[in-house]
DNA sequence: GTCCCGACTTGAGATGACCTAA
DNA sequence: TTAGGTCATCTCAAGTCGGGAC
């Protein structure tokens, strides 16, 4: 793996406030072959003043400590903006171009796939061909959304059977007619020996009737898989039989249940599909990676076998196991909106109550020393906390904070306090300060004290049971009171958060729970006991007005769940992504506005993978998404930097994220922009005629279940398992594949614009690096000189100095190893300085991608995934085997 | 069609536990 | 053993989206 250090534009600059750097020079050329598009981005013009002080110190720090290193700032200097566009260009035509021949790939995938499909088809009886019928008649059932019972399952089973009992009647009237064969075919048999000996006869009938030697030569090769495969098949049922009683003498409450059931009437045909694996009915669910053929209960979904492959039996356990837990996800599905029937907790954990400083810590006024009522100091000490914060520099954060202070002073306190800036916070801020480094500082025996408490809290709180299964609850403590830090230039910055009692809490449990307590004196505002809802516990906030909730862990069934249809919509749309983007691109040319806007819109949510962008209040920070887009937030060049049709975004995302993008686009979409800006000013909404409702209903009516969000989720799982296609190479270091893949993971951070504060102390940690890198490149030339001599010496010496040279050969071969290591540390970590993998990992790349590429490049998982991020995608581990394509 | 709200997901920053090298 | 750095976890703000009221 080639590392790229070199020619890298580094965003230099930072500061406490959190302001970004940006990197994506240095991906784009770290990865030549297929970055997607890359975005500058930074927080607001705001904090930009501030970073561009920062970035003049740091420049001529930089300049000499590395003069690879070199700024860039999108409004800073115009040269690197343009030397920056000319790499985003190159890449960014590469990215699409190795798009568009990802999805040529795919349709010719597809293709090969239908043919293929349609080579069984005819080989295999007419049952087949109904089922596939039955598919395509039920493909819009493919959503797992729509959910069954149980019963609902077996009256479809019931009438599927009929069908195929129909069919099969048919298909042996053709057969008698085409054979003139008077034997009767039991196709409702149980017994697989007799369905095998059918297929024995049917197979040998069929070498009789033929007389070409072709034919004959394809009969007994069909025959010879055939018989290889049914040995293989009673080999597996050995083993299922074996791991299925293993299974029973072991049921464990949390484990899944086993409920593939099986099916043996349709055996004939399974087997004549040449599938090895027939017996077993999934129930639903979509699992395209596998090269058995399964047939989807609740939507007759057949997956296609792969040719002349076979699975180990350490394989196809695997996918046994994505079964059931898709079974048992869906066992459990209730059809009418119900997420429960059974829900208990022991309600929320509160903050603690104040507790007062102490006496010779001092509030100041006007430079006199004043002792306030208890309610004005706990405030008081909100604020004294973030003294050194970037927020207490900030008009709205220090004019909200004293309006909010002042509510809860004493008369006599609001007559003295009428000026923030007479405020001396200093000698409380230093007690907290001093407080917090007691508690960083306290001793072991303390700290396991604290935990031990910790640990019992969780334990008593932090789990509840619902419907039979214990599980953990994401956030069972209350919010403290505080000061509402909003991002951005939030207006509501700087306001008070106000203690939330029992009286605030709707509790949600079940009726036949055992109701939490409220704490002693006080009494819950309500108890509910809604099942169409996941929440526990809800209470509104005082400054925005907005409900908080009590939720479940992300590793639960219910959040499991949901995440596994996320993806399986995300996938759904991979398969109708061509026809969509056939279609927007066709509504360009409407004579319709409102359909041309809404093209246009989607349009850049695919291929930028922007969000959506619903409309905010006043009394909110203004950024924006991309149906919200005012004219403001683009500029159209029909020239820039030697490409043609260019759209420059400028404008703040979510959290008051900075996107900066220059992108060429479609001359008709470029277009159509110039007539969307018409005699229209900075601050009118570029698309006047869309909104996020009519931008889904639309999507919608394309493909049921997509949002533009899904557009989001797609591409970056689309992305992700392409760079991987692309970077892994099966002869790489471990060290060398888990570049690979956080290159593949930033590639999609940096398609969402995933940005993050470059950490403090990072360039020191850099620095301290190279420096162990030059000693060890040092300490390999020393070791190279060493071994040279030992070779002369072992040349005609004794056994002893050949053993040396041995040793120092080994020794240098460790040295060079280490060096990689941390070239490859080096490359890794200034790489992802101001890009923030988490976010993309946990929401929109598909955990399966990153299982499947795990097993099949031997990565250990946890090299991938922390054990909290196992935790939520424990499915994903269980489902995806090594061949999984998203 | 629009507004508003509830329920949920997504997101960055803060905090603190843990690991590693000296 | 300890300091310093990294990474996991926690926190809570800020989005998306669907549905109901008008």
């Amino acid at each position: 793996m080639e590392l790229e250090n070199s020619d890298n534009a580094e965003n230099s600059t930072s500061s406490k406030s959190g302001n970004r750097e940006n990197s994506e020079g240095k991906q784009l050329n770290g990865l030549s072959n297929g970055y997607p598009e890359k975005h500058k981005s930074h927080k607001s013009d705001h904090k930009d003043k501030h970073r561009d002080k920062d970035r003049d110190k740091h420049r001529s720090k930089d300049h000499k400590s590395s003069s690879k290193d070199k700024e860039k700032h999108s409004s800073s200097s115009s040269k690197d903006k343009d030397r920056h566009s000319s790499h985003k260009s190159s890449s960014k035509d590469k990215e699409r171009g190795d798009r568009e021949k990802d999805r040529d790939k795919d349709k010719e995938r597809d293709k090969e796939k239908h043919r293929d499909k349609h080579r069984d088809e005819k080989k295999s009886s007419s049952s087949s061909s109904s089922k596939d019928k039955e598919h395509k008649s039920s493909s819009k059932d493919k959503e797992h959304k729509s959910s069954s019972s149980k019963d609902k399952d077996r009256e479809r089973d019931k009438d599927k059977e009929e069908r195929r009992e129909k069919h099969s009647e048919k298909e042996r009237d053709k057969d008698k007619d085409r054979h003139g064969s008077s034997k009767d075919k039991d196709r409702h048999s149980s017994s697989k020996d007799k369905h095998r000996d059918k297929e024995r006869d049917r197979d040998k009938e069929k070498h009789h009737s033929s007389s070409k030697d072709k034919e004959k030569k394809e009969k007994r090769s069909e025959k010879e898989n055939s018989e290889k495969k049914l040995r293989i098949e009673m080999k597996l049922e050995t083993e299922y039989a074996r791991e299925d009683s293993a299974r029973e003498d072991s049921v464990d409450e949390d484990e899944p249940k086993l409920v593939i059931k099986e099916e043996a009437q349709s055996q004939n045909d399974e087997i004549h599909n040449r599938n090895i694996c027939t017996k077993w009915k999934v129930l639903v669910g979509t699992c395209n990676t596998l090269s058995i053929k399964f047939r989807l209960k609740s939507t007759n979904i057949a997956i296609s076998t792969h040719e002349d492959k076979f699975y180990s039996v350490q394989d196809l356990n695997s996918y046994k196991k994505e079964l059931c837990s898709v079974v048992r996800w869906e066992e459990e599905k209730k059809d009418d909106g119900t997420k429960w029937t059974f829900l208990e907790h022991k309600g929320p954990v509160f903050a603690p109550p104040y507790e007062r400083i102490p006496s010779n810590v001092k509030f100041y006024y006007d430079g006199k020393e004043m002792r306030l009522s208890e309610e004005a100091e706990e405030v008081a000490g909100f604020y004294a906390r973030m003294l050194d914060h970037d927020y207490t520099s900030k008009n709205i954060f220090n004019n909200n904070f004293f309006t909010d202070w002042r509510k809860v002073m004493t008369k006599q306190e609001q007559a003295t306090i009428v000026d923030l800036s007479k405020c001396n916070f200093k000698s409380m801020h230093a007690y907290f300060m001093d407080m917090a480094e007691k508690n960083r500082n306290k001793t072991k025996e303390e700290k396991q004290a604290q935990k031990e408490k910790n640990e019992a809290i969780q334990k008593e709180y932090g789990f509840c049971t619902i419907d039979g299964h214990k599980e953990k609850i994401g956030n069972f403590k209350i919010e403290p009171p505080g000061l509402f830090r909003g991002r951005g230039e939030h207006p509501k910055m700087g306001m008070l958060k106000r203690r939330v009692q029992a009286e605030d809490i709707i509790i949600n449990c079940s009726k036949a729970s055992k109701i939490p307590e409220a704490p002693p004196g006080h009494k819950w505002k309500e108890v509910r006991h809604d099942p169409s809802v996941t929440w526990l516990a809800s209470w509104t906030e005082n400054v925005q007005n907005q409900v908080k909730y009590i939720m479940l862990n992300p590793s639960s069934k219910l959040k499991g769940e949901k995440d596994w249809q996320k993806y399986e919509t995300a996938r759904r749309l991979h398969q109708s992504i061509d026809k969509i983007r056939r279609e927007y691109k066709d509504d360009w040319k409407s004579k319709e506005m409102r359909i041309r806007q809404r093209a246009v819109a989607l349009y850049f949510i695919d291929k930028l993978a922007l969000r959506a962008g619903n409309e905010k209040d006043e009394d909110q920070a203004d950024t924006v998404g991309c149906c919200s887009l005012r004219v403001e937030h683009i500029e159209l060049h029909e020239q820039k930097d030697g490409r043609e049709y260019v759209v420059v975004f400028d404008f703040l995302g979510k959290d008051s994220i900075r996107y900066y993008n220059e992108v060429p686009v479609e001359k008709r979409v470029f277009k159509n922009l110039q007539l969307f800006m018409e005699n229209k000013n900075g601050g009118d909404d570029l698309f006047d005629r869309l909104n996020t409702s009519i931008l889904n209903k639309h999507l919608n009516e394309l493909m049921e279940g997509l949002t533009a969000k899904v557009f989001r989720t797609y591409n970056a799982s689309f992305t992700l398992q392409q760079q991987l296609d692309q970077l892994t190479n099966p002869d790489d270091s471990l060290s060398e594949k888990i570049l690979s893949y956080n290159r593949a993971n930033r590639a999609v951070a940096i398609l969402c614009n995933h940005q993050r504060a470059v950490p403090k102390g990072h360039q020191k940690s850099m620095e301290k690096l190279k420096e162990k890198i030059d000693a060890k490149r040092q300490a390999i030339k020393d070791a190279e000189r060493q071994v040279k001599d030992a070779q002369k010496d072992a040349k005609h010496g004794s056994v002893k100095e050949k053993t040396i040279y041995e040793k120092k050969k080994k020794l240098l071969q460790r040295l060079k190893e280490q060096l990689v290591k941390l070239e490859v540390q080096e490359t890794d970590r200034d790489e992802n300085k101001t890009i923030a993998l988490g976010t993309s990992k946990l929401n929109y790349l598909d955990p399966r991608i990153s299982v499947a590429w795990c097993k099949k490049y031997g990565v250990p998982i946890e090299k991938i995934y922390n054990k909290t991020q196992r935790d939520k995608f424990r499915w994903a581990i269980d489902m995806a085997g090594p061949d999984y394509r998203f």
